[in-house]
DNA sequence: TAGTCCATGTAAGATGTTACATGATTCA
DNA sequence: TGAATCATGTAACATCTTACATGGACTA
């Protein structure tokens, strides 16, 4: 029986964000709602439940803010497991059902790759990404050979776009891996 | 108020499949498993209750096989309610919003849209997803351009994969709709 | 002083997840 | 006959959605 996470991938984009800089639940809304992470939910019926889920699990800590500000606003910082977990989680193996089914929190791993993990992890996570879209890219290439012509034009067309996705995606992590190779980038 | 979907994108999904040719349960889950909709989940745990939710709502009717099968299989078909809902479904305006959080659920509607939708609704819906597309990438560049210098490599790369991912999006619409220009295609 | 923004929350409900259960049929 | 596959389902649980609620502070 695998181990699952038990946190969702809200509540990684929060353990990540929290990690960055302490915040507060109504910072966060802010950031999904101005950001280019505004494909999570900025709603609070979302992320004040999450967050007291982070916070009993102990993956988290919120504290009052002190004395100088005027409305109750509870920060939250990372305790050592919420860092560890967080690692934990963000250097797993990239395994082909990321691949097809959760391109985005793969994505949302990398993202914080270079804050918080060791030094290799990016470049290790890169190939190792690159490998799993290079396997998947022709299972779908076989599928349009052989039902292009018992699909609808639209049809046709939407898969072509599931596969140019792909390949863009494939690409993206070869230039991503040079400026790794590059070493006197910053 | 704005009245919502009540049905979920997984519904829309086993509606558009079940409209294409009368399917059961167990068909559903294996096509979700063999072929690029594999995003979606084929667990009995999902598809079963949906399929009891959509013909509650009247939306599709299912019957178990006849005389000549075995086991029990019940096959179900698109209600004429059913090919309304979904008809209405995919053809609603494309929003910003669908392109910001719900891309898979718009290549959905547009997948089944030669099958469905009126003659002219395939390239209406690629024109106002491609203005749409437009008008959001300028946004991600701009955050892009005013915080790189304080963002991580890997997450600044994280957000040029997504502006790639939407510009080819973008590039693809534009040849989508070169197709339904040159009529003689088929 | 009325409206808007800051800030946190809860309640009800829908949907999905994993895991388990059941029974028939086909195949080695 | 035992294992795999066909076929449908449920139970417990987690998470998310929409909608509502509350109260302080700022601003026109």
């Amino acid at each position: 029986m695998v181990k699952r996470d038990q946190t969702s991938t809200l509540g990684f984009a929060l353990l990540g964000l929290i990690w960055q800089a302490r915040r507060s639940g109504y910072d966060l809304r802010k950031f999904f709602s101005s950001t280019p992470m505004i494909s999570f939910s900025d709603s609070p019926g979302a992320i004040y439940p999450a967050l007291h889920r982070l916070e009993q699990s102990g993956l988290i800590r919120g504290q009052l803010a002190e004395g100088g500000e005027l409305r109750r606003r509870k920060i939250f910082e990372l305790t050592a497991r919420g860092r560890a977990e967080f690692r934990r989680w963000q250097t797993q193996p990239v395994m082909q059902k990321d691949v097809v089914q959760n391109l985005d929190s793969l994505m949302l791993r990398f993202a914080f790759m270079d804050q918080f993990a060791d030094k290799g992890a990016a470049p290790r996570f890169l190939k190792s990404f690159q490998k799993e879209l290079a396997a998947y890219i022709p299972n779908l290439r076989k599928y349009l050979k052989s039902n292009r012509n018992h699909m609808s034009r639209s049809g046709r067309l939407a898969l072509e776009s599931g596969i140019q996705a792909y390949e863009t995606q494939l690409r993206w992590t070869k230039r991503a891996i040079a400026t790794y190779q590059a070493k006197g980038e910053r």
